[in-house]
DNA sequence: ACCTGAACACCGTTCAAGT
DNA sequence: ACCTGAACACCGTTCAAGT
């Protein structure tokens, strides 16, 4: 046995951080296994599949056993933010398997579901933005904005905002 | 004077709602002017120049003299769901020039700067989660799920619940 | 000013064939 | 079961040259 389907997605999430979602290419996992692209698909049945298995992989770090829904979130924010790209991969693959995430059930649990979509659709959204803004600094593309301290208290009153409306309900 | 900037802009929104924002490449909006794909680079400095004037252009027809944030939001949704992907192309192009936008500003007049970004990017969360879906069911890929009534529903709800937490700040 | 033609360095995916 | 090698049908972008 040479490589296993979880090597691949390890491949994946290793080039994913290094390169970023961009060059995250099929063809670059394919190199950093030293193995032919055409390997790739002995062990996934495409590309979106395996970007699929990548955002699982994220977001199963997130603690579930909380009762604070703010607490969840800013774990859920933390897992996003803590690998390059991370909130576009988990954004997208999650946006095509509805409310198949366990974080999405476990907030529905303590909210129902019209504040955990309300608040998810929230956290994605921040966190996606947050990570671009950070990454255009980086580049020196964009010099002034919001610095991350003002990101994570902002993310944190928008949390705040959300779970006022879903107690106001 | 053969095309102009706003020909091009023109060209690739038909291309986008005609096959989506996956082969809405420049060769094909190249392709939909009768020329060759360099010549777009006359035009625009590069792709993603041009998806920005395309989400601008989709935007663009987004009622602002309304004090009824609500309102607002269910015409920036109109705006988005009125094209196809075009949630995606606004809100990937829009996470780059961060609160540039004028729907951005008027409601952050009528709600404050926290309760406009927390309600914008529930807008665009929802809005791209919605498209993907229909999507998904007009593929027969998806045959569950709520119905675009139920989805409509829900989206005012998300509103409404966004709405109620800021007053309630 | 606007466009052509050709090229460069890439993609995702398939498929027969090897071990 | 896992991989190679070669191919197919694409990409975005650049650049000299044409009108």
């Amino acid at each position: 046995m040479r490589n296993s389907r979880s090597d691949v997605v390890a491949a994946a999430l290793r080039v994913l951080d290094a390169q970023g979602l961009e060059f995250c290419s099929m063809r670059r996992v394919a190199a950093e296994l030293d193995v032919q692209p055409s390997a790739l698909y002995h062990h996934v049945a495409d590309k979106q599949t395996l970007l699929a298995l990548m955002a699982d992989e994220i977001v199963g770090t997130v603690d579930l056993g909380s009762e604070d829904p703010a607490g969840i979130c800013a774990d859920l924010r933390r897992a996003l933010l803590g690998i390059r790209d991370g909130a576009d991969v988990v954004a997208t693959a999650s946006a095509f398997r509805l409310g198949a995430s366990a974080v999405e059930a476990r907030l529905g649990e303590l909210l129902g579901e019209d504040g955990a979509r309300t608040l998810l659709l929230y956290v994605f959204g921040h966190a996606q933005s947050t990570q671009t803004q950070l990454q255009a600094r980086e580049l020196g593309v964009l010099a002034d904005g919001p610095s991350p301290v003002e990101l994570d208290a902002s993310f944190a009153r928008g949390v705040g905002i959300i779970l006022d409306g879903v107690r106001a309900d």
